[in-house]
DNA sequence: TCCATTGTTACTACGAGGGTAACAACAAAA
DNA sequence: TTTTGTTGTTACCCTCGTAGTAACAATGGA
């Protein structure tokens, strides 16, 4: 019951609205005072809930005394609903795509926040073809195996055994360069590196500053440069 | 990009926020000033209304002066939206599918608005085998064949020729009857009569009442009587 | 130096949604 | 018949989020 209002909130229902309706779902139907004392309703909210209910075509009713209502076949309704949510999604996709006008295009670019962090990392992975990644930490590898294939990835760790029976290319820093993943602190803020991306033109960096997650995105011929220090210099047989 | 806008809204963006992505999806990117021209939203208030979008992964930022901001990939961002609405759809359907709990059903059900009827005759449709047509608007034929195959359909009406290369059943009303089609003012408000569908043992007459459509379900024996009513009485060779 | 732009803060106005109280209409029971 | 409880409706308050406006320090170029 519980999640059912909160689901239904997610897809846009108010809180008396997702309540109500939840209730009279499930309840196949029932009358204004059953709704008030299982949903928690108050009783005079109900009727103008289920009216509103009513004129988005989710509810009928007999009008009898006391009136008697009832959920307008859930699962047909819901679905009906998704297919406009997802008809939306698609007419903004194409109205973004058509009027798009992509000028200069800047080379970094910072993303605060974890939401930011996973889709631009997503949509980086998504269009490149080979991938090295560079961290210390298992649980982000197992994030990227969800969009790429094993045998697109190369990581560079200071432990490969981390990453081993993966069936993944790994490579070992040097011991002098693997103190990259230690915490730094300054003016009593701690940095630390959590994972760097490297594919084609583009970078994507992940550093912890303070609590906050930040990730930078680099798009410069410079990475190319980076890609060979890391073969050059940083790696151990 | 009203349109876009307008789209955005549905899916939950705020007026602002719609705005303010509509314009950085399209331009690719921007600084603040050129989006508050571009868009309209208050120049002090575009800063606010990134940060927002900001945290919810949809932007990203580089922090230059002025600084430009610029919307991550939007494609893949609205497609991870879309799956996620979704997905509390399904979730909604099966936690409301779990506890239904349906007592007494009550025969007789009235529905307000065009949303209802709507949802109501398709859920209707979809769950019976062979269903009775009765109306006088062709209109109405055209939206249940998208539910219905035509040989599963009986129609019955005041002139067949409305309804020829159909590949359907028609049945013409002796003239005596086919008044029922024609309005009636009663108090200064208007009825008419503008749909009924007849299926086993259920039926759904939809009505005009001064400006409002009302939809009347009716699931009783009764029903099999007036099915009979119809081939004995009203109907013309 | 001056002036335009940038980024920030504070504040007002408004409406929607949540929450409470009260009341006439009605129906069943005493 | 009166009483009592329920039903359906109306009116109101309060709060919060959003739209919209004003003002100001900081920045940076001319």
């Amino acid at each position: 019951m519980d999640e059912t209002v909160e689901v239904l909130k997610k897809l846009g229902f108010r809180d008396y609205e997702a309540r109500v309706y939840a209730t009279l779902a499930m309840k196949g139907e029932a009358t204004a005072s059953e709704i008030h004392r299982m949903s928690g309703v108050p009783r005079n909210k109900v009727y103008e809930v289920l009216r509103s209910l009513e004129d988005k075509g989710m509810v009928e009713t007999v009008k009898s005394s006391p009136a008697v209502f009832r959920a307008i076949d859930p699962e047909s309704v819901l679905e009906e609903y998704k297919e406009q949510l997802v008809s939306a999604v698609d007419t903004a996709i194409r109205s973004i795509k058509e009027s798009e006008d992509f000028s200069l295009l800047h080379p970094v670019w910072c993303v605060r926040g974890v939401a930011g962090i996973k889709n631009r990392a997503k949509a980086m992975l998504q269009k490149s073809e080979e991938v090295f990644v560079i961290t210390a930490n298992r649980a982000y590898l197992d994030m990227i195996l969800k969009i790429k294939n094993p045998e697109e990835i190369t990581v560079v760790t200071d432990d490969v055994k981390k990453f081993s029976g993966l069936n993944i290319k790994t490579l070992e820093l040097k011991e002098e360069f693997s103190g990259i993943f230690n915490d730094a602190v300054i003016d009593g803020v701690r940095y630390s590196f959590e994972l760097l991306l490297i594919s084609g033109y583009e970078s994507f960096g992940v550093y912890r500053v303070g609590n906050e997650l930040l990730g930078v995105s680099i798009s410069l011929p410079l990475i190319i440069l980076f890609q060979k220090m890391i073969f050059l210099g940083l790696l151990a047989k």
